[in-house]
DNA sequence: ATGGCGTCCTGAAAGC
DNA sequence: TGCTTTCAGGACGCCA
């Protein structure tokens, strides 16, 4: 989302919204009926993001808030629209965007601006894992007496918002922790190379431009390259760093991957 | 409150 | 080749 982000920027920022067309409603929460109304005919003036969540806002006050799921893309000067473009954007300088999203997991929505902070996803969610609020006596509070595993409470947006199933797996195994250590028991010494670890790999993961795997993109139709550079993740069966080999385990339908000989504990 | 699982949806890839 | 099965980066609701 970071680097999604980065590349709406550009074609966004500053430009007044010519045309905002929605063509189809039920993503997976209804998008707003009063989203064309609102939306065209605004200016844009900045972008930001939280967690995974985009964040457009505008002169009216408004902020337009996307979550792209699991498959969706903002496609930038689509030559022609396709399936699943379910809403277009164009600006006065002639800029065309396409937010593509075939499995219908993502979402928009539409807040006030200066209510965005009561966002009910937003209102319960940690902090940002880039932002210096993450630390190790925050993780070292915040999963106090928890039995459940650390990979698991990574995902949960409440204890770090953002971070997802590849980072988290990447991040474990630079920090040499195994996703299964129960949360409550890592020492803060540990949870200090945890904490460098995250940070470590989403910097690398946005420089790279994100982590493109196959059916997201960026915005300007590169995919990204982070891929590649996956330690991990994706590479059951072949040889760890350490010579020992990853592992992968499917837990409530997402798939852990990890080197059971350097993330013993 | 906590932890674990199934579900929403489509398409790509793997398996037979 | 062609059909069937498996799997996917997220988040939420339900259950024990």
């Amino acid at each position: 989302m970071e680097t999604t982000v980065r590349g709406l920027t550009p074609v966004l920022s500053g430009q007044r919204l010519a045309l905002v067309e929605p063509r189809r409603a039920d993503l997976r929460k209804a998008i707003p009926l009063d989203l064309r109304q609102r939306m065209q005919g605004a200016t844009v003036t900045s972008l930001g993001r939280r967690a995974k969540y985009g964040m457009i806002d505008t002169d009216r006050g408004d902020t337009m808030i996307f979550h792209l799921g699991m498959s969706g893309r903002w496609r930038v000067d689509p030559g022609e629209l396709l399936a699943h473009d379910h809403l277009v954007i164009e600006t006065d300088a002639g800029r065309r965007l396409a937010l593509n999203d075939p499995r219908r997991f993502g979402f928009l929505d539409l807040v006030r601006t200066d209510a965005v902070a009561e966002y009910p996803p937003f209102a319960a969610m940690g902090p940002e894992p880039l932002g210096p609020e993450l630390t190790a006596r925050y993780l070292a509070l915040a999963l106090a007496g928890r039995a459940a595993p650390i990979k698991a409470m990574l995902l949960d947006q409440r204890i770090v918002a953002g971070l997802g199933n590849i980072y988290v797996c990447e991040a474990l195994h630079m920090a040499r922790i195994a996703p299964s250590r129960a949360a409550g028991r890592i020492s803060e010494y540990r949870l200090e190379r945890l904490v460098t670890a995250i940070r470590a790999v989403l910097e690398s993961a946005i420089a790279a431009g994100g982590s493109t795997l196959r059916d997201f993109a960026a915005p300007d139709g590169e995919l990204g390259y982070f891929s590649k550079q996956f330690l991990v993740y994706g590479r059951e069966g072949e040889a760890c760093a350490c010579g020992g080999p990853v592992k992968r385990r499917t837990e409530a339908g997402r798939s852990t991957f990890w080197c059971p000989k350097c993330q013993r504990t």
